[in-house]
DNA sequence: CGGATTTGACCCGCGC
DNA sequence: GCGCGGGTCAAATCCG
């Protein structure tokens, strides 16, 4: 009996501390639970400030946004009146009575700049042949990226020298004439590589070629970081030959562009031998077809640059964008040694391996409108023509050219950029630095896309850069990432670089069209 | 199997 | 005229 009462007691008292147990883990389970609601409460008041912060800068954002919409609008209606007054003639006087009137000659010279698509000639349906529906397949993008192609948007280079039309050079390119002039001892001509031209150039019909003078396409060579074998420009491409050039060990590939089968640009891809790192691509030839976003995007940062180039290049042989150095010449006069291309081809050279912080943002955008992001699996193995708009850190020339197949130069090349910046910002600095892209260098009136007209308003002086800088960076990517955003950014973007640069174009549209 | 790439042959322009 | 080098062609090969 006693032995039972023992036992029985025993085992109370183990009931008791099980009782004790399970209540101190009760507590301590409560206790996890609260730390846990805490936790999430206080994430929760972090979402809702953020949602707040987002909800602040948004509307900011709208505010400026139709401010300058309206300004535009106003600056639009002003053109309108009086043409003449953005003519290229009242463009140089504009800017002879602000620099001094010196350098008269060099003013007088105009680079025009035709931003985006060609799409002049369109094909029959019932004509079509799969090449050509894979085009359009390709082509097929975002309902932003189709309106930009309706708005018949080219781009290219267009540099002329206005002052003395007699003088003018032509090239002879199929259907198209592209010309990139320099009116000083060095003329030169061209077609640019990425020659797009617009829609609304009726003019370019009034040029005549003049045959004595066609001397060797003009190219247009980047040089940039790339670890990968090709850039994706946005471009399909299809190698068809490769060489060991002389004096460099890596050979040089031939690519010839198939959006089009009876495109003529030609595109050479070499590593410097020098440095590795650097990849060389030089474009030679005009797009006879419209295209993607990203190829547009590419070739509006790249003949931007080469025209801006170009706009200095009276007085200078090379030229510095924002720590970018671009140079022109009638053979290669570049920085540094580049492609060894045969003789007589006229070069403009853009050189983006300078690490200068301050060309960070123009990387930054070419990668951004070129690159996909790096995880983001490939379904083909076309250069993908997705735009990425993502706060990825790295600025490293990401233009993988698609096809993995090659992966012999990805190496560890090490980036360009270190911090984080939106292409959004990138616009904002460029105009803090004092370039001045005027907003009215597109073709208008082709252009009934609200969003498009929009953007192409938006005067980023009214934008500073503290106030860019106080956005959060979720806020710059929650705009950023919108869709809509980034085709119209990019729409922008290109008008915008194109800017004051094709005055002249925008100004005949304009007058040809009010009676 | 179709399309892309590879690679040796060929063409052409230029300099000597 | 010849050689060299850049550029292109096209058959063979590769790859998904």
């Amino acid at each position: 009996m006693e032995k039972e009462e023992f036992l029985r007691s025993g085992h109370g008292r183990e009931e008791r501390n099980e009782e004790m147990r399970k209540l101190d883990s009760d507590q301590e389970h409560d206790h996890i639970i609260r730390s846990k609601l805490d936790s999430i409460k206080v994430e929760m008041e972090e979402a809702k400030d953020e949602n707040r912060r987002l909800k602040s800068s948004l509307s900011r954002t709208k505010k400026e946004f139709e401010i300058l919409q309206t300004q535009y609008n106003q600056l639009m209606v002003i053109i309108h009146e009086d043409p003449n007054k953005f003519s290229p003639k009242g463009y140089n006087q504009h800017k002879e009575e602000d620099e001094d009137k010196e350098r008269t000659s060099d003013r007088e010279e105009l680079v025009l700049l035709s931003l985006g698509r060609r799409l002049k000639s369109p094909v029959p349906s019932g004509s079509m042949t799969n090449k050509e529906e894979k085009m359009k397949d390709f082509m097929k993008e975002t309902d932003d990226d189709k309106r930009i192609n309706e708005q018949g948007l080219s781009m290219g280079f267009e540099y002329k020298d206005l002052s003395n039309p007699s003088e003018k050079l032509e090239v002879d390119h199929n259907q198209e004439k592209t010309s990139l002039e320099v009116s000083n001892s060095n003329k030169i001509q061209s077609e640019n590589s990425f020659g797009f031209k617009n829609d609304g150039d009726e003019h370019e019909d009034e040029e005549e070629p003049l045959p004595q003078n066609i001397a060797k396409k003009t190219r247009v060579s980047v040089r940039a970081r790339c670890e990968t074998p090709t850039m994706n420009d946005g471009c399909q491409w299809r190698k068809y030959g490769q060489k060991i050039a002389k004096g460099n060990p890596c050979p040089r590939a031939y690519y010839r562009c198939t959006i089009a089968p009876s495109c003529p640009v030609r595109k050479q891809v070499q590593r410097c031998s020098e440095d590795m790192s650097i990849l060389i691509s030089t474009y030679e030839g005009t797009h006879s077809h419209p295209l993607p976003m990203s190829a547009t995007a590419m070739a509006s940062a790249t003949s931007a640059a080469a025209s801006m180039l170009l706009s200095r290049a009276s007085s200078s042989s090379a030229a510095d964008l924002h720590g970018i150095n671009f140079s022109l010449s009638s053979n290669s006069i570049t920085p540094k040694p580049l492609l060894q291309t045969s003789s007589g081809h006229p070069t403009v050279t853009l050189d983006l391996t300078t690490t200068s912080s301050s060309q960070q943002p123009f990387l930054s955008m070419l990668n951004r409108f070129s690159a996909p992001p790096s995880n983001v699996p490939r379904s083909n193995s076309y250069p993908s023509t997705n735009l990425s708009f993502s706060n990825n850190t790295n600025t490293l020339m990401n233009w993988g050219g698609g096809s993995n197949r090659n992966e012999q130069y990805r190496a560890p090349y090490g980036n360009i950029s270190t911090h984080q910046q939106s292409p959004y910002q990138h616009m904002i600095q460029t105009r803090a630095a004092g370039l001045s892209f005027d907003t009215f260098g597109r073709s208008s009136s082709s252009s009934p896309h609200p969003t498009q007209n929009s953007l192409d308003n938006v005067n980023f002086k009214n934008i500073t850069h503290d106030q860019v800088q106080s956005l959060p960076a979720e806020t710059i990517k929650a705009i950023t990432t919108d869709p809509n955003f980034q085709s119209a950014l990019a729409t922008a973007l290109s008008s915008i670089i194109g800017g004051d640069l094709k005055i002249d174009n925008v100004t005949r549209n304009e007058a040809e069209k009010s009676p």
